[in-house]
DNA sequence: ATAATAATAGTCAATATTAGTCAAAGATAT
DNA sequence: ATATCTTTGACTAATATTGACTATTATTAT
């Protein structure tokens, strides 16, 4: 019940907003400030409070008039089969697995068919054309898991 | 949801002005006096948000009567666009423009949504995570070029 | 005509204004 | 005790803003 350190707090200040819109969009250093605390525990925060997985977007922009923005967004139902798909690929995946597991999307129907030529185009050995066979493997599972994980949600 | 920044100010002005017009000619100065910001800041806006990437070319003259003239291009109008884009993009995209040129397609009705989205989270930065900066642009164009040879040449 | 001047826009580098990363130190839970 | 989570801050990166200087074109004076 009682686990109230300033991490929790923030989280759950950004979360009330979250309630009642769409999104919040934060000057960092002003949340900062708001909380006493340095300006890189909102990005502590975010990173472990509001990721995908919870069913939130981020995106920012630096420089002058730069923000933070946090959206919440709807996670499919498959949402769960996609995290298992997620952890089966882990950090390296082969172009042949590969080609099973969008093959299995698309006929799951979570891809059409350009959508899977798409993304076995993405990556495909050649494409990539990295002369290091591990790092064409780990490329390719970061490619798939991400696209993985902008399916679970609809934008 | 606010563009803070004055740059995003002025490019949304400009793009109101594009939304009904097929082209936008300016006075730089006129336009830095409306704003409140020095001439050259337009063209900063110019630059970062009025590129061939994001499907807009520019002409100006200098001298009396000198003018900045901005025109919205239909790529799909060119019979040859993707060989334009993929000149443009050659080895190696930042980004920031992979994501102006992603746009433009989607714009152009070359991309649907969800597509383009694809393609965007193939090449985000944070998915394929090299700490190189040159391998990351290049492995980018490499993406991008290769999806759309596939485009060609399934259409 | 030509030269001087005025009226534009362009470039570039310095500075300002944000956010991001990472690792060390501190706190808490098991 | 140890592992995990939180907090902090130094350093980095991205983007925006500014202004001094340059380049080009038009107009005016000779």
């Amino acid at each position: 019940m009682q686990s109230q350190n300033i991490s929790d707090i923030i989280e759950k200040y950004l979360k009330s907003i979250l309630a009642d819109a769409e999104h919040v969009e934060i000057r960092r250093s002003e949340i900062a400030d708001l909380f006493n605390v340095v300006p890189s525990q909102i990005n502590y925060v975010i990173k472990t409070r509001f990721t995908i997985q919870n069913g939130y977007l981020v995106e920012s922009k630096r420089g002058g008039g730069g923000y933070i923005r946090i959206e919440k967004v709807n996670l499919l139902d498959d949402a769960d089969v996609l995290d298992t798909l997620i952890q089966v690929i882990g950090d390296s995946i082969t172009q042949r697995d590969a080609y099973a597991v969008v093959q299995s999307l698309y006929e799951d129907g979570v891809l059409n068919r350009r959508e899977a030529q798409l993304i076995l185009v993405a990556t495909d050995r050649n494409t990539l054309a990295v002369n290091d066979r591990d790092l064409e493997n780990s490329l390719r599972a970061r490619i798939i898991i991400g696209i993985l994980n902008h399916l679970r949600y609809e934008s």
